[in-house]
DNA sequence: TACTTTTGTTAACACTGTTAACTAAAATAT
DNA sequence: ATATTTTAGTTAACAGTGTTAACAAAAGTA
């Protein structure tokens, strides 16, 4: 009997224009504006036939997730396999991941947590540049006093910034505790090499 | 006539234990459960008073933000002067940078926008060990030809998976728009450096 | 055709941010 | 001291959100 293969096509059907929808609203709209009703709407369905199909709006979210895991691997495989030299296939995977996250910034924002609110916020307070004197500056002593005095200050810290915040965020998202020590090694790790870079 | 006074210094008062009362909610269950109606139960008054302090609640989360600037620039400073090299300064402030985020972690969410719902999900995550999977055999092959073959692969994957999101996040939030050379040459910077310490 | 299972709907609950309309209290002017 | 204006605080609502219980309709089975 073909009726319980259909249904289940069916079924399963149903659950991809679930995803279809909710994917157009996160690509025209972005994920923050993402509701259960504007799926219903979008499927001219009921809001309840949605949790036939998902848990709740977090399994969703996770669907997504997953598919941007694979296609940032996929992406990187992609670029690896042109190349021998593991150094070389380190490079060029740094560049696919960065050109992923940018060419999907609605996976990546979603892989990695990353709540939009703080970029209008961010970008108009002044206290934060305290902050980014004393980094500045300070890179700025390291790089004088260096043997290529000339470096971009500008780069450099930024560069020291983001080794920064990459650290205490893949931390935070790894672990709901507080780091351990082996933690603090890959602190320590990273910034000796960056400090090392700075002086050559 | 000090009335007018009077009333400054309560309405700064209303103000502060609005933001008081504010905090102790984002204290005890996250940030992402504060709520303007929780704010005005603490504090015993009607939702829209604190309407007449704040514009919305955005701005409320705007005070903590700057607060949070303010603290680990005074944080960085404290140690920073403890020191006189320039190089050792930047190492001093990269342990106070690390030690404030997870010392003050709702302030450094709030800072830098992450959204603790990836926390959850990511880690139940299986398409994630294929790009795991991808980077530490990368990493490995890389150590194994180097002149120092028993560096630690899990370390450096951390360090170099951390540099990459750190590059990446700290751009999504700097600019709403895409990198443009400037910003990728920062990348190269960065990537370029991590390779070169792993190959000593 | 009668019965059972699946599918989908309506309507509600418990929240969220925000605001309009109104009342009560305080400060000022007469 | 009384009348008027200004300020402070209230209730009640609007427009959303995720989620679910109770029910109706359609589809499949006996």
């Amino acid at each position: 009997m073909g009726i319980a293969e259909r249904k289940i096509r069916q079924k399963e059907e149903f659950r991809a224009s679930i995803l279809e929808a909710a994917w157009h609203q996160v690509l025209t709209e972005g994920w923050q504006s993402l509701s259960i009703r504007k799926i219903a709407d979008a499927i001219e369905y009921s809001i309840p036939v949605i949790y036939n199909h998902f848990e709740n709006k977090e399994a969703i979210l996770l669907e997504f997730t997953k598919e941007g895991f694979q296609k940032l691997a996929d992406a990187m495989n992609e670029v690896k396999v042109l190349h021998d030299k593991p150094a070389k296939q380190l490079e060029v995977i740094a560049y696919a991941y960065w050109d992923f996250a940018f060419e999907h910034k609605e996976y990546y924002q979603l892989m990695f947590g990353l709540g939009i609110p703080a970029c209008e916020r961010v970008n108009q307070i002044v206290e934060m540049k305290t902050m980014t004197t004393i980094m500045i500056s300070t890179i700025e002593e390291t790089i004088k006093a260096s043997p290529d005095p000339d470096a971009d200050v500008f780069l450099k810290y930024h560069t020291y910034l983001s080794i920064l915040h990459g650290l205490v965020s893949i931390q935070m998202i790894r672990t709901e505790g507080n780091p351990d020590a082996q933690d603090r090694r890959i602190l320590q790790d990273a910034i000796s090499g960056f400090i090392k870079s700075l002086l050559v």
